[in-house]
RNA sequence: GGAGAAGUCGCCUAGUCCGGUCUAUGGCGCCCGCCUGCUAAGCGGGUUGAGGACCAAAAUCCUCUCGAGGGUUCAAAUCCCUCCUUCUCCGCCA
């Protein structure tokens, strides 16, 4: 949810966010219109309830002497002619009731659509207009080694590590097992990932991955991204795309004290995506899948420390990947990429050999207050006075696509693995993994 | 899943039977002030959140907010319905 008071104050900032995303600038006028009825509405019903209950305060008394026989003819006439004025007075009530509830669903429902106010920094453009800020590492000429790199589904398939056909057979296209040292990767990518976390002063969590509607429409993902969600209808329940949701949700309608923040949590979940409008993409393999597990953090931050919040994560996906060694650039993600939630997005794309291509790993978002405003999440100012928090939310391990770039990264000639240092100690001290006879 | 009890402005709590003077009681905690070698005690005041009016700002005022949403009524913390959550007991289960 955006601030109302700056598009009132800022019209033209407002505008010109909803330009560079390619979105309709004239939904900032009719929202503007549609507060100004609704603070009239307001007005109005104030007026008429106020009303109402000074007279409610006179007839108390007088029916109570009325009912109990002592009061004078004066009195219950007095009495007749107050009940007809209220009756009369419910009816405005109502009406002016009516029409600030119409008022404030119509602003509400506008204001809903409209995604975060982008950070002018981001480059403006569609999918295709992102900035490469930085590449890290550089990729193996495997020509020059004298082989031709496998992918990691036939890498997957030698060691035996990830199996698409059963994963199909058992649940459809999209889905996979980790099998044998496949599954011992995802555990130590895990573990790494947590200690990495646990490290830079993030509490680990395991939080739920079937949510309400609430957490889900807080955090901005029933929008646009809505077909994206799995559902589940006897329940009324959806099944969270990332932790992001339940760990933005964790604080929702609460008060943070000033000197709480920041809130950095880990948090480690299975993510359900129905990818719905992405037929044809990544077809082959673990790149693009309908369920993966994932290692995301999570901070709430006030306002002045957002920014600097934002590039800490980065730095700490940076620092996650460049151990692993494995390259990657960062990408400064164009404006009309960033969803509903996001000022301003940072991905990591790891190089795919086979692809010859590099793909993203993962994506840290500063959505400043626009979660936090929906899901009523405040901190207090100097003065006491209270603010909405600001959320900034990335990835640390994505477990397919990681497992996908260590090894087609880090194969040998003969099929092995390299294990990365770093990598060595969660799996039980290998330096290399060699395929099962 | 079944039966029962409960949810009040940080925490505890009065009020709900019998609708209006509830503009929600009292205690604890916290904040400010007074008093005071210091501290404690004592005394006085303040202490839910949101929206709005006025405004340079403060003060002030209005409305909403008693788990959520509906309903009845001139009028709902209070009566009725639905839902949510918690607790107790039973059943089932990793």
């Amino acid at each position: 949810m955006l601030d109302i008071r700056i598009l009132r104050e800022d019209p033209e900032r407002a505008r010109a966010s909803q330009v560079a995303r390619g979105e309709d600038p004239a939904v900032i006028d009719a929202i503007l219109s549609a507060d100004s009825s609704r603070r009239a509405a307001s007005t109005v019903f104030d007026t008429a309830r106020a009303a109402q209950k000074e007279l409610g305060r006179s007839i108390g008394p007088l029916q109570g002497k009325v009912k109990s026989g002592k009061a004078t003819a004066d009195e219950t006439a007095e009495l007749d002619a107050l009940m007809a004025q209220a009756t009369a007075l419910a009816a405005q009530v109502t009406q002016a009731e009516d029409a600030q509830r119409a008022a404030e669903e119509q602003f509400i429902g506008l204001m809903a659509q409209v995604p975060n106010f982008v950070d002018t920094r981001a480059p403006v453009g569609g999918e295709d207009d992102f900035v490469t800020l930085e590449h890290v590492g550089t990729p193996r000429d495997f020509a020059a080694e004298g082989f031709e790199p496998k992918d990691h589904l036939d890498l997957g398939a030698l060691h035996k590590a990830i199996d698409v056909e059963r994963g199909a057979k058992v649940s459809g296209s999209r889905f996979y097992y980790l099998t044998g040292v496949g599954a011992e990767l995802e555990f130590a990518m895990v573990n790494y990932a947590m200690d990495t976390a646990r490290k830079h002063g993030f509490i680990p969590v395991v939080p739920p991955t079937l949510v309400r509607a609430e957490a889900m429409e807080g955090t901005g993902f029933l929008g646009q991204a809505a077909e994206n969600v799995y559902h589940l209808k006897d329940d009324d329940m959806y099944l969270v795309g990332t932790s992001e949701v339940p760990l933005a949700a964790y604080h929702m309608d609460e008060i943070l004290e000033r000197d709480s923040l920041p809130r950095r949590y880990a948090g480690f979940s299975p993510c359900f995506r129905r990818e719905a409008g992405s037929h044809g993409k990544d077809v082959r393999g673990i790149i693009r899948v309908h369920w993966f597990d994932k290692v995301e953090m999570f901070a709430f931050t006030n306002l002045t420390e957002a920014e600097a919040e934002h590039q800490r994560f980065l730095e700490i996906e940076r620092g996650f990947f460049e151990s692993l060694e494995i390259p990657f650039r960062i990408i400064d993600t164009a404006t009309g990429d960033l969803g509903l939630s996001a000022a301003r997005k940072f991905d990591i794309e790891a190089w795919v050999p086979t692809q010859n291509a590099y793909r993203e790993v993962t994506s840290t978002s500063n959505c400043t207050d626009f979660q936090s405003r929906r899901l009523r999440i405040r901190t207090r100012d100097e003065s006491g006075a209270t603010e909405p928090v600001c959320t900034v939310n990335g990835t640390l391990v994505a477990v397919p696509r990681a497992i996908v770039v260590l090894l087609e990264n880090h194969q040998q000639i003969d099929g092995s693995i390299r294990v990365p240092a770093v990598l060595q100690p969660y799996l039980g001290g290998r330096t290399v993994l060699t395929p099962p006879q």
